[in-house]
DNA sequence: TGAAAATGGGTCAAAAAAAGTCCCACAAGG
DNA sequence: CCTTGTGGGACTTTTTTTGACCCATTTTCA
């Protein structure tokens, strides 16, 4: 008779539990980011019944985790706190630690972070996961580094989720890569300027015009105000990056059939920067443009944080961080699960809905 | 925004929790005591509709716990280790590992050991906490000791959880004194005996009329063998016994109105193998008898375990714990809430039917 | 400033789930 | 062999849940 941990007993005799947990924690989790959030506007989010929300709502106002007012649905600060707190317990009664060992052998990466949900069905999920990869980033900053970021929501969402409290003075932040034909908001330079806000610190942006020619490119290469930038990106001692699949990036950089074509041809499966990959981890294509080299960058960059979500990326970023080394990846449940799945291994842990 | 442990956020997120688990966990080990438990006869157990029972109990058949078939109800492996397993996350769920802090400031005693329940309204408490208090006497028992033992359904209890393994070499069960006007299931000759099976170990008794006379009994203290058999007790190394309120125990040993008018008038409130107490712990009547000398018990003694239940023996239990050192004490949830009541000290946890 | 949209609260009927109450066939024990 | 207790099934009644409204108020945006 070995002693399982107690969350299996849970389990066990209250089979309905996680169920309930999740639920609440969802739905606290979505007010503390919509608040003050609307009866209707949640139970449509949740694509539940009205009342069903409101008897919820109902336990939530009785347990005094929030205030109901006439504006809207606001937490208290016990359930901030809560949603907060919660996380770490969360984590342990879905399985995600045994789970984080488990990518810690599968992957490439000296730490693992698994945020609950999943981020196509609940966006808020990507938040939590910016919340994990700014606290994540904030302990790897150190005086008078260069921090480098790339584009993506995932990366943008860090940006949202950084406390504005002051860096250790001197940093650089500046964007991995340059001019990859991104929407403004999701842009390297973009990010780079918001994180660097959020900081308190300067930053150096790399403005270049979308496609240019390889000639081109030579010639921006001189540039004395160019190499300098180049230099310091370069330089970086700490990067922040998300990974896209390769079809989903092609297609919002722009590219026609006929390429990514090409690129299914060529085995492309994940992208990070304009770099293609296939699934060994090799580069297979590459958007010119002007940034980090990303060959031999896992040997000068002291801290690499990866954080990408969804199980469609699953496969991408087993691509590249199950083939270059990474420091710290922060992903969600479903791409943590599906990751698992492709890698062979089966937990019996609840699903995240 | 201080950490408060898991358990809490537990119970702020879902508070129909603790209602589902004791309900189900007070199913589960009722049924592991008295399988093959019949669905009517646990209905009318727990004073609940036979329909509710039905679904709980295919919940618990679906989750693996129980066999439910034609000659009854029997757990299964797993539901055999959920029910023993699941203590000490329940305690800590139910707040009981706190209270046993508080009741170690509060008595003279090195461990407190709380069992939920209670045993005014759930007899399968009484057992569990015979299982407790059994495990602890198994840890006392060292080579060629003396074990002394009271009388009460309390230590019955205990001797009927002791599982039967061989004990160290040597040692002696013996009553800690002698007729007492017990009901012989619960007679304390009767009690060393089963305990000294259990144990495969030796006994002596003690068979005494009941209530002798001064002179009598001064005459046999001079009896060779009965000498003897008072000399084992009073080297006990390991003392064993019951509390019992003092109008219980004085009505059960047949004492008449009057005495026990005159028990009430001295203040007597707690009763010990024959001797009564006040809520000062002083003896104020005892029942003439032979066996361990109370007044100097404390000092000769190596490990005095205590055992009761019931919030009606709260005041004994001060009385008795509260003024005498004692090593062990078994006691019931019921008890324990109802003593931190009389205390003063109240603790913000669920309530346990 | 004013209208439109969104808020919580309340109500009421329909629907579904739960609960109470049987009876039945079967197995065990005296 | 019969009594007693067992689980399972079926049925009705009751309770709860759910969905779909409307209302008064507040907020928001033009």
């Amino acid at each position: 008779m070995d002693l399982l941990p107690g969350e299996d007993y849970l389990r066990l005799i209250v089979p309905e539990f996680p169920e309930l947990l999740l639920g609440r924690y969802r739905l606290l989790r979505r007010i503390s980011f919509a608040a003050p959030a609307g009866r209707r506007s949640l139970a449509a989010y949740f694509q539940v019944g009205e009342k069903v929300l409101r008897r919820e709502l109902e336990i939530l106002r009785e347990q005094g985790l929030i205030y109901v007012e006439k504006r809207g649905i606001t937490l208290t600060p016990a359930g901030e706190e809560l949603v907060t707190g919660l996380n770490p317990y969360l984590k342990l009664m879905l399985g995600l630690n045994t789970m984080e060992q488990e990518l810690l052998k599968l992957l490439k990466v000296k730490q693992v972070n698994v945020v609950p949900g999943d981020l196509e069905k609940d966006e808020v999920v990507l938040l939590e996961m910016g919340r994990a990869a700014a606290k994540i980033l904030r302990e790897c900053l150190k005086p008078d580094i260069v921090l480098a970021v790339s584009g993506g929501t995932s990366c943008a969402a860090v940006a949202d989720m950084l406390p504005d409290l002051a860096a250790p003075p001197g940093i650089t932040v500046v964007p991995a890569r340059g001019g990859l034909g991104e929407e403004v908001d999701y842009q390297a330079n973009n990010i780079a300027a918001h994180v660097a806000r959020k900081l308190k610190t300067r930053y150096r942006l790399l403005h270049l015009p979308d496609s240019l020619s390889q000639e081109t490119l030579e010639m921006l290469l001189h540039e004395p105000k160019i190499a300098a930038i180049l230099e310091r990106i370069n330089s970086a001692g700490v990067l922040l990056h998300g990974i896209g699949t390769a079809e989903d990036m092609a297609r919002r950089r722009g590219a026609g059939e006929e390429e990514i074509r090409m690129l299914q041809v060529k085995g492309a499966v994940g992208e990070v920067f304009g770099f293609f990959f296939n699934a060994r981890g090799e580069v297979v294509e590459c958007i010119p443009s002007l940034g980090l080299y990303l060959e031999d960058m896992s040997n000068r960059v002291d801290n690499v944080i990866v954080i990408a979500g969804g199980s469609k990326k699953a496969e991408a970023i087993i691509a590249v961080v199950g083939n270059h080394p990474r420091d710290h990846l922060v992903l969600d449940e479903s791409a943590a699960r599906k990751i698992m799945e492709i890698g062979g291994i089966d937990l019996k842990t609840v699903s995240t809905g």
